[in-house]
DNA sequence: GTTTAAATTAAACGTTTGTTTAATTGTTAG
DNA sequence: CTAACAATTAAACAAACGTTTAATTTAAAC
């Protein structure tokens, strides 16, 4: 867990929203450089390169997610409030690292470097190991349906926020939403509860 | 709807093919005119530039996508099979054009080349439309339930795959599968079948 | 066979790229 | 005060970029 100082932070947080906006290739040293207000050798002084810097970035943002997962099972919550619990937690988590996500998608999704993601796969094991746990004390207790794919659940719940994120202008236009504050009401009430919804409908039994 | 030679064609794969594997400012003319057997001077000749060029590799797959929703319709089947057969046509068209819609994905999450996608708005407008359409018919013969969010679900069908297929590494590991016609199968099989299930207990009153 | 236009080429264009250098300033410790 | 090291700078570097030029080859039309 490398500490930076305030200098390589700027640096580091002017090139995150570089890179969502831009892409990693889109942006240049010295565009980061500018909006860091740093000279442009300032980059290459602190983290050896461009893509050192990305690595950096990267480590910096994920170790941030180690997750606090437990304090959902030590509550006394019912398996379904638990997976509630945690939607909110994805959601809220993506929204935060709004930008982070971007550029992890097209990093992931490119062949062009193929950095070691360690540290990112791990946050997304203990989440499924999290997730599943939750999903098999709502079985064993007779709440959940036991012919689901636990797996693809978690895809569902994030895909759907990160599809809509990403045809943005799409649903505003669909939608008539016009600010983006309006834009944020919608993901935290309407898509927040439409996601609900839809994995209570596939894990609960109706009554 | 414009018609290209060969040549152009065989441009326009090879760019398609490296702007999904590499980003469009991670792709240099030079070697999208090496991988296409061509002069690098007939990109510009052809297309005018390299931005055109993506333009006109856009316009030309969007316009393949026209869908031909009409046939569902004047099928006979119950809405929810009719709900079913545009999961398997959202799926399938997904995964033809895989590196399309890998594209598609970051052009349209980046501010930096802010293309008129009007091709690809009307598309996606036809087919929410459709799809909306069904889903009316399902609720007024009472077979869907009335108090879900219609413009919500096509997001989660399509952001449930996409979310999967941009994560592959990790799905290959969690799952244990080796070999790119298992993960082929994973999507066919239980992927689509988890979407159906998942969109079925969303809509449909259980009894 | 000649004319005309399209297709194709190698070379060069001016920028921009990421990175390095070498010199200078700032800061801290003895 | 000065030695030592970190921080910062402007300038230069070679390489790669997208695009254009000007010359040549190919193909079609008359």
């Amino acid at each position: 867990m490398t500490e930076y100082n305030e200098k390589q932070l700027d640096i580091l947080m002017a090139a995150e929203s570089l890179f969502a906006s831009e892409g990693f290739d889109g942006t240049s040293i010295r565009s980061i450089a500018k909006a860091a207000k740093v000279n442009i050798a300032m980059i290459s002084y602190y983290f050896g390169s461009k893509e050192k810097m990305l690595e950096a970035l990267i480590l910096h943002r994920t170790s941030d997610m180690k997750m606090q997962l437990d304090n959902i099972f030590k509550e006394d919550l019912t398996p379904l409030e638990k997976v509630e619990r945690l939607i909110d937690l994805y959601i809220s988590r993506i929204n935060k690292n709004k930008c982070m996500y971007q550029i992890l998608h097209f990093e992931l999704s490119t062949k062009k470097r193929l950095m070691d993601m360690k540290s990112y796969a791990e946050v997304k094991q203990q989440n499924m190991a999290a997730f599943r746990k939750i999903i098999k004390e709502g079985q064993e207790s007779g709440l959940f349906k036991t012919n689901i794919n636990i797996e693809l659940i978690p895809p569902t719940i994030m895909g759907t926020l990160v599809h809509f994120q990403m045809n943005r202008p799409f649903f505003e236009a669909e939608l008539g939403i016009k600010t983006d504050e309006a834009y944020e009401n919608y993901i935290k009430n309407e898509l927040t509860s439409h996601i609900k919804q839809t994995i209570k409908a596939l894990l609960v039994h109706e009554n």
